[in-house]
DNA sequence: CCTACTTGTTTTTTT
DNA sequence: AACAAGTAGG
């Protein structure tokens, strides 16, 4: 093949049969690599939907399947394919592709079809997301009377996790448990999965496990997925945990066509239960396993490589990284005062590239914590510079729409409690704590579910007023749900809102924000009518067999709650990037900003004790090695937490990089210790005057089209900030900071009503 | 017994 | 911001 691969590359691309490990650094063409390799598969002659190919996230999914197709000149299906909230394969039903999917899609599918075989579970099960999950812990601690102190429900749902993963069940936890606090835990965790089993839900976890029972029970299932899926790959490896790796041999027990492709000097995951020890299980389990190494860089600048380099191999053996690339400008360290300043250099540095012709999304800002976003977002909308949050608080996290999802589920599902709960009294009425645990008791006397019971006509008996009243209007709303549960999609959302009487509910509690969120609203309708849409395209096109799909509204609930990083391309275009280090593995941009490489917060001071400060330092690896051409990292002498300032130290990561070609901009008097830790605030800076816009309740401004005015309200901040204005017409309107053409300017001299 | 209001806490990373 | 817990008032 003349497709300008090198001759590993090479290699691992024309391996069809037998096991592979593609070990591939940062920058060495992996997605190339597999992309053509399924291309060369399928032009060998290997039906297409006999190749599985698992990816970490959705979008690496959506991209892969895309040059996969491009490759073999295969027209995507539909319109739609290019506007994220669903990909080229909606249903997965084409039989002209291979499969891509992310594991716990993968799962999800699988379970719908087979779930009824896994008592005491049906295959309409719920999905519980890890707010679902939360509240089922504090259920269950209320139950055993637990404090929430001494046990947090967070960090009880990360154990509970840990144990799912490296798959531990309830009774073995109980075994081992050795503490007070870990027999409780225990107790937990043994009444929460009895609870979702109760309630016809799996969590993320329970995905995974689920199909695992299901491949070693149902044996007839496992032969037909065998004999269909004869090819098997599986992307980052480095970040598959031990349920994931068994599904992937199980799957391959018998052809044992399985490549893996990753990199353990990328591994960032071991608190979510994945291990590198993975390549080690695989060198044994599939012994006569051919291994590529592809060690070529083609992404970066050997300057920035020579930083990477510094912080790679710790733990696994050094691999040196080498590249053919031309030289470019020096990695730059660059300490700021705090982190507005550090904002503010982000910002400039931004703005310096645009000058040049980087076009935004080619430029990316990292970070440990999403938490640092907010404060660049400001002073990102303050410069008018466009930008996309990739992950961070989604559009599906959002209460309200939350709210209208549960109606949906507490319809589709009479033991999904978990929705049924979170609606039971959203909006008010009259049902409050002492009813709603009347009617729990009951309902648990019965043996039923909330859901169960409140479908029963016995199930106000002993209610009396407000109560009961509230009870029955909402069974007639859920009623009124179930009923419209066969027809359209977009209908449905449209009727959870209007049944409940959500809209006034709003308007009321709400009076600050009531119309942004009714935006919100329209827009989940908008969405559902899109899913609609594409649904019934792609269901004509194939010619499934009915029941052999599950319902839209079952979809359209499992894509939201599977897919997060809903961003497409098209989203992204025109915008700098934000995210998250984690998010950032898998992409590369010409340009990367890493902003608080500060001690404490990488390496963060919460590290997993386990996986220890090396995966930190990996971390921060992955995200140097992003960057194509330049690359700066920034940090801070002090940053605000909550409330208080604190001193910031240097990453010790950073002792690491002295004495490479790496320029340090530190100013004269950096803090070396946070022993002088007085706040001194800036010297050369006037906080009030340069970062304030001036957009203040009482302040004057024009605005291009609409004259001159004056600001009511300020709401929101980052991109969503508004302002109210009222103009000298008469006329008030909402304007969004970020878009309207305006200008502060000082107040009129004639006499104008206060405002 | 319910509602509306106040206060404190939460933030590590994600399917 | 969102959520839980606590309190006053109807």
């Amino acid at each position: 093949m003349s497709n300008g691969l090198n001759p590993a590359q090479e290699k691992a691309v024309s391996h069809h049969e037998g096991p592979l490990v593609v070990v591939a650094g940062p920058g060495s063409g992996k997605t190339r690599v597999m992309t053509h390799r399924i291309a060369s598969m399928v032009r060998a002659g290997i039906e297409p939907s006999s190749i599985l190919a698992i990816t970490f996230t959705n979008k690496a999914a959506e991209e892969m399947l895309r040059r996969t197709l491009e490759l073999l000149a295969i027209p995507e299906a539909n319109d739609f394919s290019g506007h994220g909230f669903f990909g080229s394969s909606a249903l997965g039903l084409e039989d002209d592709r291979p499969v891509l999917r992310t594991f716990h899609s993968f799962c999800a599918r699988l379970l719908r079809r087979h779930a009824h075989r896994l008592e005491p579970y049906t295959s309409s099960f719920s999905i519980y997301d890890s707010a679902d999950q939360k509240q089922v812990i504090t259920e269950v601690m209320k139950e055993m009377k637990l404090d929430r102190t001494s046990f947090p429900p967070r960090a009880t749902q990360s154990t509970i996790s840990h144990w799912k993963n490296q798959m531990i069940s309830p009774e073995l936890a109980a075994e081992q448990a050795g503490t007070f606090k870990d027999r409780e835990l225990a107790k937990i965790y043994a009444r929460y999965q009895e609870l979702l089993e109760e309630q016809d839900a799996a969590d993320f976890d329970d995905l995974l496990l689920l199909v695992v029972r299901l491949l070693t029970e149902q044996e007839d299932v496992l032969l037909r997925l065998q004999q269909h899926f004869r090819y098997v790959m599986i992307d980052e490896f480095q970040d598959t945990n031990r349920p994931q790796y068994l599904i992937a041999k199980l799957l391959s027990g018998q052809h044992r066509n399985l490549c893996v492709t990753g990199d353990p000097d990328q591994s960032i995951y071991s608190w979510r239960g994945a291990s590198p020890d993975n390549f080690l299980r695989f060198r044994e389990d599939f012994p006569e396993h051919n291994v590529v190494t592809l060690e070529q860089n083609y992404r970066s600048t050997p300057q920035i490589l020579e930083v990477a380099s510094r912080l790679s191999g710790t733990e696994f053996g050094h691999r040196e990284l080498f590249t053919e690339n031309a030289d470019g400008s020096s990695v730059r360290v660059q300490l700021v005062h705090d982190e507005r300043a550090e904002a503010r250099r982000i910002a400039d540095h931004v703005e310096d590239w645009m000058a040049e012709g980087v076009s935004s999304d080619e430029i990316a800002v990292l970070y440990r914590v999403n938490s640092l976003s907010r404060v660049i977002e400001e002073e990102f909308v303050r410069r008018r510079l466009k930008y996309a949050v990739v992950g961070g608080m989604s559009f599906y996290e959002r209460k309200e729409v939350k709210d209208i999802l549960a109606y949906l589920r507490a319809a589709r599902s009479t033991r999904d409690d978990v929705a049924l709960q979170r609606i039971v009294n959203t909006p008010a009425r009259g049902i409050g704590k002492v009813s709603l645990e009347k009617f729990q008791d009951d309902a648990l006397a019965h043996g039923r579910t909330m859901g169960e019971h409140l479908r029963r006509s016995d199930c106000t008996d002993g209610i009396r007023g407000k109560a009961r009243k509230g009870l029955e209007h909402l069974r007639e709303v859920i009623e009124q749900l179930e009923d419209r549960l066969s027809g359209g999609l977009a209908d449905m959302v449209e009727q959870a809102i209007e049944a409940s009487g959500y809209l006034a509910h709003l308007e009321k509690s709400e009076p600050e924000s009531w119309q942004e969120r009714e935006r919100n609203l329209q827009e989940l309708v908008a969405a559902a009518a899109e899913t609609e849409e594409i649904l019934d395209q792609a269901l004509q096109q194939s010619n499934a067999e009915e029941g052999e799909v599950p319902d839209p509204l079952t979809i359209f609930l499992e894509r939201i709650a599977l897919v997060s990083d809903a961003e497409s391309d098209d989203q992204m275009r025109g915008k700098v990037s934000m995210m998250t280090l984690h998010a950032a593995k898998g992409l590369e941009f010409r340009k990367v900003m890493i902003a608080g490489v500060e001690e404490t917060l990488i390496p963060h001071s919460r590290h997993g004790e386990i996986e220890g400060i090396d995966e930190e330092k990996r971390l921060l690896y992955v995200g140097v090695t992003r960057a194509m051409e330049e690359l700066i990292l920034t940090h801070t002498s002090w940053r605000r937490r909550f409330q208080d300032r604190e001193p910031r130290l240097p990453s010790s990561f950073l002792a690491d990089l002295e004495g490479t070609s790496i320029e340090f901009d530190r100013k004269p008097g950096a803090r070396t210790s946070v022993s002088e830790n007085v706040w001194d605030p800036e010297p050369e800076y006037h906080h009030d005057s340069e970062e304030d816009d001036g957009l203040h309740p009482g302040a004057w401004v024009h605005h291009e089209l609409l004259g001159r005015g004056c600001v009511n309200a300020v709401q929101g901040y980052g991109a969503a900030r508004r302002i109210t204005v009222r103009f000298e017409n008469g006329d008030e309107r909402q304007l969004v900071v970020a878009y309207a053409p305006l200008s502060v300017i000082s107040p009129p001299d004639e006499e104008w009503e206060a405002c």
